[in-house]
RNA sequence: GCUGGCGUAGCUCAGUCGGCAGAGCGCGGGAUUUGUAAUCCCGUGGGCGCGGGUUCGAGUCCCGCCGCCAGCUCCA
């Protein structure tokens, strides 16, 4: 019999080969373990060891424990709903684990299930965590494992396998009178399951693909314990109260009218006031670095973008053409074309060179009406979008500041946490190799450069050129892409784009594109989030306003009204017969980040009483001594 | 687009078995002149998403449409 050795905890074990790994963690004298991890593999008791390796025993309350109880839990709902509903009406599709949880597509028959049958989903699953099954794995040949479930009419599961390569192990576990198809790992019983809530029901494709029956996908998340249940519980209270949607409501940031049209944002004055801030900080922002500010057109003749190659590889996502004058336009999608069109307005020398077109240029994309989501996934929106036109010498200095810039301009709204991923070039890709070779250089040093650590997504570029993309982290840590730097090989090469050189002869120059916010409209959404509303200062539509206690006070608030406006901050006031009180909460609600309370002792002392969202009441200040304060914190970005 | 859920006042929602459409907030008017998160009183406001059908009678039941929300990538 051939042997295969293990390593536990330092020690060496020989053992027969497809001996179970629980077998060698009783030799070795562990007891509660639910399961191992074999050089890498997350494998459970009963996996027969097919090679030897060091293990690590896992336990529960483990983190890699939790993958195996969460594949667990999702057999457990599976014997519930074949409980529940029958065995023969309940269909099983896959059920594996996801980042918080885990799912399982299920066809019932005659029978669709909606969130108000998880709670008696979860009961039975309770009854079958409290009786404690055992659950067995067992290997079947191929022919075995078509028997057992054709007989249990698992037309799914045939599915499945099917498509199991030849050799691999096919294995079932089984709990009770339940069995299911399965690689495994699970805990030893039905019984060492953490804490789980059933949290949502929702289509999914067999298979994913929309010519396959669609099954019904029903979620839970699961963790070890209560305590971090319920955190995560919070947690997603915690999101939806910070729903960008509910937040631009309230505001009164945005709006979208189903008059108007899906996916297409109506920014109200306050959200307007925030908004042109944000544009002229981008425009200032660039300025400063020497790009060109430029306007370009809402659409375009088909021709333009028959040569820039939309027409042929975007035009699903473009909206039909108009037809004027015997002539078909376009609505942009991209703002490339016309800043391609301005780059050839004239001949181009080298010393012009790199040139840098940026414009908050509004573009119009036609998404699949179920993806639209608020601020965050929409049909029309402004990117601030430039186009960078180099020589091959330039563009390891132009990647270099490009990024510098992009990374500079997350911080100044309060990101300090990125992602930084690299794509390569494909197999299918245009372009030569040394224009790729080059990019990809300059992307890499730029990175490099800076400091920052990056993934690389090995041919993940676009068939025109390697890209880089920022992802930044919010409050509530989850990952957005704002930033992307993509070359293009594509589209001087379609548009015969050319500088002169030094040598008095015509070259093709490089071409990047970039967003630093990516589009206005996503980041507001994305900002709104993370603030939870509250913006910072300087992006804040009202900054201060003021509150005349009784109305013997409304003469001073307007004398403190106008001297804010004059010192150029959004001030507001607050003269309804209301209580101090009364104002005072509906500013809090506002989110309005200063409050500035004036009385009979302000009147008398020219001062204001100085109440911070942030840092609630900080007493009272002298006037001008209040301008430089909230000055400051304004230049701060605070 | 597909599947499921939901559409009642500007907002958040209640409306039982099919039997006179409600509450709070908001908004308007009045009283109150107030020191750090809701003063009181009165009033206003609805084609119950749209169109059919069943019924003596439909917000409620049935059918069709529209809109919104969630999901549709993570391979037993």
């Amino acid at each position: 019999m051939e042997k295969v050795k293990v390593r536990v905890k330092g020690k060496e074990y020989e053992v027969e080969k497809g001996t179970p790994l629980g077998r060698v963690f009783e030799l070795a004298g562990i007891r509660d373990a639910i399961g191992g991890v074999l050089e890498g593999e997350l494998i459970d008791l009963q996996t027969p060891l097919r090679r030897g390796g060091e293990v690590k025993p896992v336990y529960r309350g483990s983190r890699e424990g939790l993958e195996i109880m969460r594949h667990s839990l999702a057999h457990i709902m599976a014997q519930a709903l074949k409980e529940l509903y029958g065995p023969s009406r309940v269909r099983l599709g896959v059920g594996p684990t996801t980042e918080e949880g885990f799912y399982y597509d299920v066809e019932v028959e005659g029978k669709t299930i909606t969130e108000e049958d998880l709670p008696k989903i979860e009961e039975k699953m309770r009854e079958i965590i409290r009786r404690d099954y055992p659950i067995l794995r067992r290997e079947l040949s191929r022919e075995e494992a078509l028997e057992l479930f054709k007989r249990l009419g698992e037309r799914y599961k045939l599915d499945i396998i099917r498509d199991i390569p030849e050799g691999e192990a096919i294995s079932v576990y089984e709990q009770g009178d339940f069995v299911d198809l399965c690689r495994g790992p699970h805990v030893p019983s039905t019984g060492k399951v953490g804490s789980f809530k059933l949290t949502s029901v929702s289509g999914a494709y067999w298979r994913g693909r929309s010519d396959q029956p669609q099954l019904t996908r029903i979620y839970g998340i699961a963790y070890w314990s209560d305590k971090e249940l319920r955190e995560r519980l919070k947690f997603y209270e915690e999101v939806k109260r910070r729903d960008h949607r509910r937040l631009g409501r309230e505001l009164e940031f945005f709006t979208i009218d189903d008059n108007v049209g899906a996916g297409l944002i109506l920014w109200l004055p306050r959200g307007a006031i925030y908004r042109k801030v944000l544009e002229d900080y981008l425009r200032e922002e660039h300025l400063k670095r020497g790009y060109q500010l430029v306007y370009t057109p809402h659409v375009g003749k088909s021709k333009l973008w028959e040569t820039s190659g939309h027409l042929e590889c975007y035009r699903e996502n473009m909206f039909p053409a108009m037809k004027i004058d015997d002539e078909e336009y376009y609505v942009k999608p991209m703002n490339c074309p016309f800043h391609i069109a301005i780059y050839k307005s004239r001949v181009r020398s080298y010393k012009e060179l790199p040139l840098k077109l940026f414009e908050l240029g509004t573009v119009y994309r036609y998404e699949l009406s179920g993806v639209l989501h608020g601020l965050l996934r929409v049909r029309g929106f402004t990117q601030d979008d430039a186009h960078i036109i180099c020589t091959p010498e330039q563009v390891d200095d132009v990647i270099r500041e490009t990024l510098e810039f992009a990374l500079s301009t997350l911080k100044d709204f309060g990101f300090d946490e990125f992602k930084i991923y690299l794509s390569t070039r494909p197999e299918y890709s245009i372009g030569s190799d040394e224009q790729w070779e080059r990019s990809q250089n300059a992307l890499r040093k730029a990175i490099e450069g800076l400091g920052y650590e990056y993934e690389v997504d090995e041919g993940g570029g676009a068939f025109y050129g390697p890209k880089i993309d920022v992802k930044i982290r919010d409050a509530l840590g989850r990952m957005w892409q704002l930033s992307t730097i993509q070359f293009d090989f594509n589209l001087p090469e379609r548009f015969d784009m050319t500088y002169v050189g030094a040598d008095n002869k015509r070259h093709r120059p490089y071409m990047i594109h970039r967003a630093l916010l990516g589009s206005i409209e996503r980041f507001t959404g994305i900002l709104l989030e993370h603030y939870a509303g509250l913006l910072p200062i300087w992006l804040s539509p009202t900054q201060v306003i003021v509150i005349p206690i009784a109305d013997r006070h409304h003469g001073y608030a307007r004398e403190v009204l106008e001297r804010l406006r004059s010192e150029g901050i959004r001030a507001e006031g607050d003269f309804r017969e209301e209580r101090m009180n009364a104002k005072i909460r509906d500013a809090e609600l506002k989110k309005i980040p200063v409050i500035l309370v004036v009385g009979d002792r302000e009147m008398q002392s020219g001062t204001v009483s100085v109440r911070s969202k942030k840092e609630g009441n900080l007493g009272s200040m002298e006037l001008s001594r209040f301008v430089e304060w909230i000055k400051e914190k304004i230049r701060n970005k605070e």
